[in-house]
DNA sequence: CCTATATGTTTACATCATAAACATCTACGG
DNA sequence: CCGTAGATGTTTATGATGTAAACATATAGG
C-alpha cells in the first residue's frame, strides 16, 4: 500500500500512510452527507480499508478524531471570514459574520462539531482562534479603543450570528439569505432598553 | 404498581399505570444530570422497572420519546417566560430574554433537546408556541405597529438570546449572569452598520 | 363470561465503542 | 547485513444499544 513514494508531504509512512490524515479526512468528508450523531469510528475505518480497532493507534477514543476534525473545521471558519473580511472593504465586520453563518449552513455538522466539542479554555472570548482574533479585532474598530466596550460588542455579535446560525440549522428559522441580512446588517431598534 | 388509586388524572391504567408518562418524566428527570448522547430507551426502560422493549408500545422510535419530552420542555420555557414577563413589569420584553438564557443554563440538555429536535413548522418564526407568541407580542410593542419591524426585531432578539445560550452551554463563554444583562440590555453601538 | 386488543416480555440481531492479545513492518544499533 | 524493539495494523472478544418478531397477559366490551 506504500503509493509510489510520491516525494511530496503527502502519504508515505509505515503500512498505510498517515491513517491519522486519512482518517480525520474521511471524517470530515462523512460530515457533509451524515448527521454527526451518525458518524462511527467502524464506519470510518471502513472508508478507509483498514480495521476497526486500528483508529486506537492514533486517537484514545472517539471523542479525540471528533475533535481533530473540530479543529480543522475551525481553521477553516476562520480562513473563510479572513477571506471574506478583505474582500468586502469597509464592510468587513458584518462580512465576517455573513462568512460565519454561510459557513454553518453549508457546513451544518462541522460547524455543530466546532462548537459543541471545542473546549476552548479561558473565561471570556476562546483566545488563539484566528476567528475570534478577528472577532476581537474588528470589532475594537467600533469602540474607539475601549476594551471592555469592544469585548462586549464583540460578544453581542458573536452571539447574534451564533444564535441565528443554530436557529435556521435546527430548522427554526428559515435558512434564507435576505433573513441573515436582515438580521445581521439590520440597525433596527436596539437603543430599547426593557 | 397501581399506585393506590389517587382518584386523580395521574396514573392509573392498564399494567404499569401509564407507562408512557413515567418514561416521558425519567426522560425529563434523566436529562438533568445525563448528556443527551448518553440517554438510552433501555436505561429508561430499567429505570421505570419496565422491559428493554416495552418503550415500543408508546412510542414508534427513540426519536419520538425524545419529542414527547422537547414538548414539555418547550411548555416549561413558555410558562418560565411568561412568569417573568409578569413579574417584570415595564421590562417584560428582556425579562423574557434572561428567562431564555437562564432556563437553557439551568437545564442544558433539556434545552438543547427542545430546540435540536422540534421541527417547528412554517417559514418564519414557529407558531403555536407560547415563547415564540410572547416573543412577537412583545416584540409589536417596540414597533410601533409595523409588522415587518416587529418581526425583524423578534428574530434578532431571538438570534441573540440563543446564541448567548448555545456558546454558553457549550463553554464558549463563561456562563455569568453578569455577560447576560451585558448583552440582553447592553444598546451598545448597534446603529454601526458595517 | 369470553374473546379481541392493548400492553408488556422474551428472544434475537446488527451495530457500536473499546479492550486485549496477536501479527507485521520499519527503523536503527551492532 | 542482521536482528531486535517499537510503531502500526488485525483478530477476537465484551458489553451496550436500538429495534424487530414472536409470544404472553391483562383488560374491556360484546
Amino acid at each position: 500500500m506504500v503509493t509510489v513514494s510520491t516525494s511530496n508531504v503527502e502519504q508515505r509512512a509505515y503500512h498505510h500512510g498517515d491513517l491519522r490524515a486519512a482518517l480525520v479526512a474521511a471524517g470530515l468528508r462523512a460530515l457533509e452527507n451524515t448527521d454527526i450523531a451518525d458518524i462511527s469510528l467502524r464506519g470510518l475505518a471502513r472508508e478507509v480499508g483498514v480495521s476497526a480497532t486500528a483508529v486506537y493507534r492514533h486517537f484514545p477514543d472517539k471523542r479525540a478524531l471528533l475533535e481533530a476534525m473540530a479543529q480543522d473545521g475551525l481553521a477553516q471558519l476562520g480562513q473563510l471570514q479572513q477571506r471574506a473580511a478583505m474582500d468586502a472593504g469597509d464592510q468587513a465586520f458584518s462580512a465576517t459574520g455573513r462568512a460565519y453563518v454561510r459557513f454553518a449552513l453549508a457546513n451544518p455538522g462541522l460547524f455543530r462539531l466546532v462548537f459543541t466539542h471545542c473546549q476552548m479554555r479561558g473565561d471570556g472570548l476562546p483566545e488563539g482562534n484566528l476567528a475570534a482574533d478577528m472577532l476581537l479585532g474588528n470589532a475594537a474598530k467600533f469602540t474607539g479603543g475601549d476594551p471592555a466596550a469592544a469585548r462586549r460588542f464583540a460578544v453581542q455579535a458573536w452571539a447574534l450570528v451564533h444564535g441565528l446560525a443554530m436557529l435556521m440549522l435546527d430548522g427554526q428559522l428559515p435558512a434564507d439569505e435576505a433573513l441573515i441580512d436582515q438580521v445581521i446588517d439590520g440597525r433596527s431598534m436596539w437603543q430599547a432598553r426593557s
